[in-house]
DNA sequence: CGAACACTTGACAGCCCTCAACGTGAGTGG
DNA sequence: CCACTCACGTTGAGGGCTGTCAAGTGTTCG
């Protein structure tokens, strides 16, 4: 299996694209840029980015990014793709952070450290907007619409962070789990009632904090109340209702 | 029962403690300073720096510094005493989400976003100093070394918030809780292994997800077992090795 | 076509929550 | 100084949710 341990976050290499050359449209699904516009961020300053910018992949399902212990040196923005970000108990037990979906940021929680403390990896074709982070630290001094926009990625994922810690039943984190995913689908254009779920059962299980026999329960248990149909990884959601009550708890809405 | 929520950390009130006027001295328990000199900041900077600090306190235990939805103005560091964070869902259940010792800073969870996204309320005497996050970022632009720090800051409590979240056992949890305090306690120049308890056991059952009931049972049966002695709320760790042991899977160490 | 893997389904047990009652210490007012 | 009150904490009994173990089914890929 190919991984890119050795050359994390290449800052050459063949899979480094190109630049598009054009500011305007540089990375619209990017978390960056859409938060810099709202800002009042002028055409000038987009280019600064765009020039900081280094479009990394396609990466493939199984690929690393990178892997807990890894120097950081740079943060990226999915633009493409879903990223799962984990760590591995002494035990071996995978304990999944999150899933990224296109224009959310990854490395954020390596700020803190020399090294990056978890691993990232594809779940399916991924591309990526890498920021070499002190270039784009030193840039967000000159631009405070960018340092704030840092700000707030950090202290969002803060809170997020802090969503699954309660103690939920599984029925209301499996809710939280696909009521979520739907609203950041739809927030990028996609379907919110209708989508392929990227990881595995597993993951899902090791994400909640479940164990995968009681996702596969919880899961046929919804289908036979009728709030959703699900067959293999394509997800239909029937009953927003309920299932938004079920979540509602948990997303704090 | 006085608190603050019409006055969430005023500008100017009576509380507000007058500068010291001696910026080398300037709040050595500070995660600021510390920081800041670390990262070779000079006495110029740490002078801009002081200037910007506002003291506030003392509050008493059960004064609340600030209150979800209150307005998000400032981030503070705790000067002394001990702040819980914590959020209330709609079934009345209390969701505790962090203890902060002197030294360490609230509010970062509330950068993204107008308001603060939980309440924080004075476990005993509490001294605090505040920074209006506007300005704090403001003067960062110019000081890359607390820009870095403030990085730093929300960067590790992203971590910190992910830790707990895992599904350990309830004496994991508890060691964990007790062998992190210990360690912040020690760094702050207290006894590592007798030390006092700021909060109820109710509270500690819900940073834990225990039940309070179960709190009492784990802290007997440790107790029982010789690796602590607790009296009230004079906690005794008799036998840290076992405890670090217990702890270790949770704190990844 | 076969093997590996993902997923499902069932039986059972264990951990921890819930509910209830009791004990204890601090603060208060007489 | 004492009785009272009340919040906090402890202890016990019982049950439910979810994990564990096991076996079986379906799918993908070499």
């Amino acid at each position: 299996m190919g991984d890119l341990s050795n050359l994390p976050f290449p800052r050459q290499s063949p899979r480094t694209l190109a630049d598009d050359g054009d500011a305007l449209k540089f990375c619209t699904t990017c978390a960056f840029s859409q938060a810099c516009l709202d800002e009042g961020m002028d055409k000038a300053a987009l280019m600064d980015l765009h020039v900081l910018v280094e479009h990394v992949g396609p990466l493939h399902a199984g690929e690393h990014i990178f892997r807990e212990g890894d120097p950081f040196e740079a943060i990226a923005a999915v633009r493409a793709g879903t990223v799962k970000t984990y760590l591995v108990d002494r035990d071996g037990h995978e304990h999944v952070l999150g899933f990224h979906l296109p224009g959310e940021v990854i490395g954020l929680n390596a700020i803190d450290g020399e090294t990056y403390p978890c691993n990232a990896v594809a779940l399916d074709t991924v591309m990526l907007c890498r920021f070499s982070f002190p270039k784009i630290a030193t840039l967000a001094s000159r631009l405070p619409g960018l340092q704030r926009q840092l700000f707030r990625l950090l202290s969002r994922d803060i809170g997020r962070a802090a969503l699954l810690a309660g103690d939920w039943s599984a029925d209301q984190r499996m809710a939280a789990f696909l009521i979520g995913m739907s609203r950041r689908l739809a927030a990028r254009g996609f379907s919110p009632d209708r989508f392929q779920l990227t990881m595995a059962r597993t993951d899902i299980a090791n994400y909640l904090r479940l164990a995968p026999e009681t996702v596969s329960r919880v899961l046929k248990r919804l289908q036979d109340d009728g709030l959703l149909r699900i067959d293999r990884r394509e997800v239909e959601l029937l009953e927003r209702k309920p299932l938004e009550a079920l979540a509602a708890a948990v997303l704090r809405d």
